[in-house]
DNA sequence: CGTGAGATTGACTATATTCAACCCTAGTGG
DNA sequence: CCACTAGGGTTGAATATAGTCAATCTCACG
């Protein structure tokens, strides 16, 4: 694996320290886990965990974007998740896992050995919770994306996804916000949405020409219309949540 | 909602006992269940639970067939999820469901009320270490269901719904098996692979002209050649569990 | 300045959808 | 007892959407 070790920050100073597995830990139980930790990063492209392989750590996300994805024998891949920042890796009880985990940024995890943790988990309940609802949350994500690679157009595919940067966008840094980066390249998008990288490229010209979002460079776009642009996902009229 | 209530069995007795929630219960953990618990049936094509509904009840399914599905404003849907015996339904600490849950068949489900069942979760550790497998379980189905709506082709995807209910089919009634019942409609079937009915006949059609699943009737079929189906799935030589 | 990976665009094609007609079979009522 | 009905299923023909193949473009980087 070429991915370089760092010595990690305090849990105190973490950006994902209220989003994290470690969320709802007190003093202690942080003191526990910050005596456990290591941090990894690894460049765009490398592989951080393949399927199958006996799973050594766990790790949370603390910056940069991974992927989840699943290939057929044919080399036909899907992404089956998005890691983004305070997302978690590994579960109690698996010893590995059933997908390529990739990172598509440069990205730092916050590793801790499997079996050290898991004793871990099992005498906190925090910790436990806490990934519980991470868990429960990845499957109402799984879900929602169920629906679109099932039953949505190649435009509300794009739309959607545009539509999911900028929430989270709006979530991270809460304020105005120009250009958005995408943090995947065209092929890595179409594994996301079920689609060939040309459609995706062509619908991002389309939605373009209609003057919904704009490039400023293949990494950065701007959404000129957010109404105009829920409107092409061909979810609800409020999306469930009003933004 | 129309439903009947029946008096439950004993959970000793219950055939889900060492699948469900409950799996890892001992005696007194039982007996508070047992306490808890009252049984509801609903005819095949009612709607159990609505999304966004509030969630009174909790429950395990004991037989028969319920789906989990979104639909679009344009009518447009797709199942997210198939419960089968010993399968869970709600999650604590969530007070509403993101999707519709409607018997596909006649099913009879064993419920708990809500809040004390939340609360019994939160003192036993062997039922809040069920119901985390459980979600695992239902990620992992959900993450390979993504492949085969994402990038499956309607004949692969219709292969590996058979063969999935084959693998069902022999874990319950280990031994050798006859005609195999097609618990869905072909609509419903449609609902779940990301197709139309029309595609769906077609394929079955197809496979059946190639000699390899036969029907009996439109509910019941045989497959003839479990290994040629297997590589109509798409998916690798040995589907990872080996036969 | 040259190179190459990533992206765009065009032309053509294939796969699954749509629209439509027709078939089966179980259940109902005359 | 049988004809009728309705819901589910099958099949065909035409169509649309996204995929494939291929040429060209852009831009960051050596």
């Amino acid at each position: 694996m070429n991915n370089a070790l760092l010595a990690p920050i305090k849990c105190g100073d973490c950006p994902i320290r209220h989003r994290a597995v470690c969320a709802r830990c007190d003093d202690d139980e942080l003191t526990q886990l910050e005596s456990m930790k290591t941090y990894r990063t690894f460049a765009a492209g490398d592989v951080v965990l393949w399927r199958g392989e006996p799973l050594e750590f766990v790790a949370s996300v603390v910056s940069g974007v991974a992927s989840l994805s699943k290939t057929m024998e044919d080399g036909r891949t899907q992404m089956v998740g998005l890691l983004l920042p305070s997302d978690f890796i590994g579960r109690p009880g698996r010893t590995e896992i059933e997908f390529d985990v990739t990172a598509t940024t440069e990205i730092t995890l916050c590793c801790f050995s499997r079996l050290p943790f898991e004793k871990l988990v099992d005498r906190t309940p925090h910790v436990a919770q806490r990934l519980m609802e991470l868990a429960l949350d990845e499957l109402d994500a799984a879900r929602d994306w169920m629906l679109l690679l099932g039953r949505k157009t190649a435009r509300e595919k794009i739309a959607t996804f545009i539509e999911m940067l900028t929430r989270r966008a709006q979530l991270d840094q809460s304020g105005s916000v120009e250009a958005l980066d995408l943090p995947l390249t065209r092929d890595q998008i179409a594994n996301y949405l079920g689609l060939t990288l040309e459609t995706v490229s062509r619908q991002f010209s389309a939605l373009k020409k209609d003057g919904i979002i704009d490039f400023s460079d293949r990494r950065h776009f701007v959404v000129n219309d957010l109404a105009a642009l829920h409107e092409e996902t061909g979810d609800d009229a409020d999306g469930g949540i009003l933004s």
